[in-house]
DNA sequence: CGTGATTACGTTTATCGTAATTATA
DNA sequence: TATAATTACGATAAACGTAATCACG
């Protein structure tokens, strides 16, 4: 069994079974991995691919677990290269980020400012999605960690640990009447026109989730997948925001007021996410550390090795 | 990266950093891992060994992530072997199973019949020890299932599973003044010579946390590690005996008289315990759930992949 | 000096690519 | 008939073993 196998099947069944994809896909030659695919079935004692005649058509059941493992084992040859590239590279090479609006522009300005400063040889890369991109991205190989609020925790592929708990606020124009309202209540909510996040962004589920305990229907006049649109369009006079309390900042939203909605909806906690059983770098543990200081390395070291659930904030 | 590399330094280091031992424990050729170490060294761009001159003196950083990892990919190759050969061979192959006394001679009799009745063709070996000697077998993959009482749970590289629940029973000779005692309690049991298990057996803490909550010093004046022996004694008017309520058989042990202890001592689990990542084969499932009915392949799959702590009885 | 790693070198085997062949949709 | 896998074959390279050399204790 040679490594190389493994590649070339994992790469046919990836590329739909095709052969020649697969040899094109891997610069090499077609007959080259046929060949190698006939010699691995035969050491392994077992047919890995279903056939009519010459093409391929299926995995076999024992196809099916071979595959499985195969990839695991490229994975962890890959974690072996990272880690030394980790050693013999010293301070240097790539990093790749993903986040939603609210964190990218919140929370991580300091944490970048910090870990650039720290680690001047390293390429930060930084990507904003959603969550479901964030999680597709790590699960591709294709970025490094991410943080998001949502969708992180519903893929058992992802190792994820809770960053931190935010509640939202209600904004609204200065001198808007509902700031009066002492204290602020769902039912006030209900009778102005609403902007807030897209479904599926900055914890959305729970805003939904309050208003439908309650039994009434707010007016969401408005969605935007950000905070920053949303506060344009409150200072248009559209209606009231309600969005993180992370996203409020007395000084510069001068022309808005904000008043603490941490009673209303339940509180949302922000996840970061990790491939299950992938290497980390020890600039990935410490742009960790940098940005949620209860995470150090051994508290991650911990939970990728008990399989991902044990930490609790 | 080549497979065979990797064999070779895991080997080495297993040899005590010996390489020409590597070499004769892997039937080749000293200066071919030799030059193979270096190779590999050389793509890696790291040392793997630290070297003084010629000699290998040690792991350097590096080397021991890089081992670690290897020692993962070759397990895992491991587990693609026996997938297939779980697969090629259909009902025949080896099943070690290793268990304490209790299990061995009280609770496993029934399942390893309908096992060999049911799978002919597979050689089932069995293997008796201390829940410690089980769990080390296991470790170094000389027992595929391991199961006791004890111990278990107390090594991370182990998966383990709650197979049930069990509690002590009291032994007496037949027309024993405690078989009088009505209900039984702790403070009668100090005043009688006691026979039970050595520590570390059978839910032994279980029975000195009890006394020790009362404040209690109990006289015993034998342990045995198994219930056979300690029956022996009690028969031979030594004292009473503890010993786990499945060990008692009101027709074999005819001399002797049981009494319920589950009120004064914890219960205790049996559980059941593999290794961490190993690959299940079906023979192996169909045992597992022959001794406990309730831990389905679906079951033991969700825990293995949750990473081991899920499941509750 | 003896143990043990490296270097040198020749044999063998395996890998890969090109070209020709065969089978399926 | 076109697409796609297998077979055939030759060139290249990698792996391995033997023998000789070198370094440390």
């Amino acid at each position: 069994m040679k490594l190389q196998q493994l590649r070339y099947i994992v790469e046919i069944r990836r590329q739909g079974l095709n052969v020649s994809e697969a040899a094109e896909s891997l610069y090499t030659s077609q007959p080259g991995i046929s060949k190698q695919v006939r010699l691995l079935e035969d050491e392994l004692g077992v047919a890995i691919f279903e056939r009519s005649g010459k093409r391929f058509t299926g995995l076999t059941e024992p196809g099916r677990a071979v595959v499985e493992i195969a990839e695991r084992i490229l994975a962890e040859a890959e974690n072996l290269k990272r880690a030394c590239a980790d050693f013999s590279a010293g301070d240097s090479g790539r990093l790749v980020l993903a986040a939603t609006h609210t964190q990218a522009r919140y929370a991580l300005p300091p944490v970048v400012r910090d870990f650039v400063a720290r680690h001047p040889g390293i390429k930060l890369e930084m990507h904003q999605g959603s969550p479901t991109q964030i999680a597709e991205w790590l699960l591709a190989g294709d970025v490094d960690i991410g943080i998001a609020t949502e969708a992180l925790d519903r893929y058992p592929q992802l190792i994820t640990l809770p960053v931190r708990q935010w509640s939202h606020c209600v904004i609204a124009p200065a001198g808007h009447p509902v700031l009066q309202a002492q204290p602020l209540s769902l039912h006030e909510l209900v009778k102005w026109p609403l902007i807030t996040y897209d479904t599926a962004f900055a914890g959305r589920s729970r805003i939904n989730q309050a208003f439908e305990r309650i039994g009434a229907a707010p007016n969401v006049v408005f969605t935007a997948l950000d905070a920053d649109v949303i506060k344009t369009y409150v200072n248009l006079g559209l209606g009231l925001g309600i969005i993180s309390a992370l996203a409020f900042d007395a000084q510069r939203d001068s022309g808005l007021a904000a008043l603490d909605a941490g009673h209303l909806f339940a509180s949302n906690t922000t996840r970061l996410a990790l491939r299950r059983g992938i290497y980390l770098r020890r600039h990935d543990y410490d742009l960790i550390e940098l940005f949620a200081p209860h995470l150090t390395r051994r508290v991650v070291e911990l939970t990728m090795q008990g399989g991902g659930e044990a930490y609790q904030l």
